[in-house]
DNA sequence: GCGACAG
DNA sequence: ATCTTGTCGC
């Protein structure tokens, strides 16, 4: 069973001729997008232990350094003499499956109808988080929805684990989890939903909090842990000339979807403890799904 | 060597 | 995010 993605690689993959090599970097390019650079490796690997009919060795490092993993089939196809396979044997991959591209055009499609402004109901807010673990070689996602009340006191929990159609690649992590976070937010009709991801400090506006609010329909908040796009200029984040998020606690607090930039960081504090480093919410949808994975 | 790009 | 031994500091 491959991911859409594996789907995706396989046929760049496909079209490197034997006893030639491409890079991650441009075999990322050829998907859509050079920062998918480390995730094509690990993906690589992964198809390796899959013992899929794809030739996974001739992706290697810009500098000629293969998988360690590779070297005897470089070897064999006459594509390595030393340690690192000579530049004359670099190719850009012929064939190019943009599947980046399109996932690109779909935020930028969707962040038409974000909408940023305004205070919601915040009587009940859902903390969303994903963990991750190994089964046969494949990945498998556990969502949990923690749903808590005003004084942080647990309601409800849904959780929903399911294979991720992608790796984790920057700035395109809402499609990774997606699935999991929407299912368990719509069982638990939060006022507001916490995202452990960026709201709307993404080079496109649609980071995983903006992009699951959207498509749920809930106002949404963004906590991230670092940051992915943007200044500080003392708690405030700008992303140019625009302030788009906070620097509270450690976290990178910004608007998901139907909440202002300064009531994100208001309904932020009502849910978050002194001395903690997320939202509750979050927090306990964080241990949860951890949870969940280790009893799968 | 440095900077760095959520999870 | 996950993997994962030994090491560091209170």
């Amino acid at each position: 069973m491959l991911t859409p993605f594996q789907l995706a690689l396989i046929k760049v993959l496909s079209s490197i001729p034997p006893g030639k090599v491409a890079s991650f970097g441009s075999i990322a390019e050829a998907l859509g997008d050079r920062r998918a650079a480390l995730a094509v490796r690990s993906e690589c690997l992964r198809l390796r232990k899959l013992n899929v009919e794809v030739p996974w060795w001739r992706a290697v490092n810009s500098d000629g350094v293969p998988l360690k993993e590779a070297i005897p089939f470089l070897k064999r196809e006459g594509a390595l003499r030393g340690s690192v396979v000579e530049r004359e044997l670099f190719v850009d991959p012929p064939e190019k499956e943009p599947f980046l591209s399109r996932l690109r055009a779909i935020q930028e499609k969707l962040s038409e109808r974000l909408v940023i402004g305004g205070l919601p109901d915040s009587e009940v807010a859902g903390g969303l988080d994903v963990s991750y673990s190994l089964v046969n070689g494949i990945e498998v996602a556990y969502a949990s929805c923690v749903l808590v009340d005003e004084r942080l006191r647990v309601v409800k929990v849904e959780r929903f684990s399911y294979v991720p159609p992608m790796p984790y690649v920057p700035t395109y992590l809402a499609f990774r989890e997606i699935r999991g976070m929407l299912v368990t937010a719509r069982r638990c009709k939060p006022d507001v939903l916490f995202v452990d991801g960026q709201g709307i400090l993404h080079p496109r506006l649609l980071g995983e909090a903006s992009h699951v609010g959207l498509v749920a329909g809930i106002p949404s908040i963004g906590v991230a842990k670092s940051k992915l796009v943007g200044n500080l200029k003392g708690n405030k984040i700008f992303v140019g000339k625009e302030h788009r998020g906070w620097h509270f606690r450690g976290g990178f607090v910004s608007p998901g979807h139907m909440v202002g930039v300064k009531e994100s960081l208001e309904i932020a504090k009502k849910f978050w403890l002194p001395g903690e480093k997320q939202p509750r919410p979050l927090i306990l949808a964080h241990r949860d799904s951890k949870s969940s994975r280790r009893l799968a």
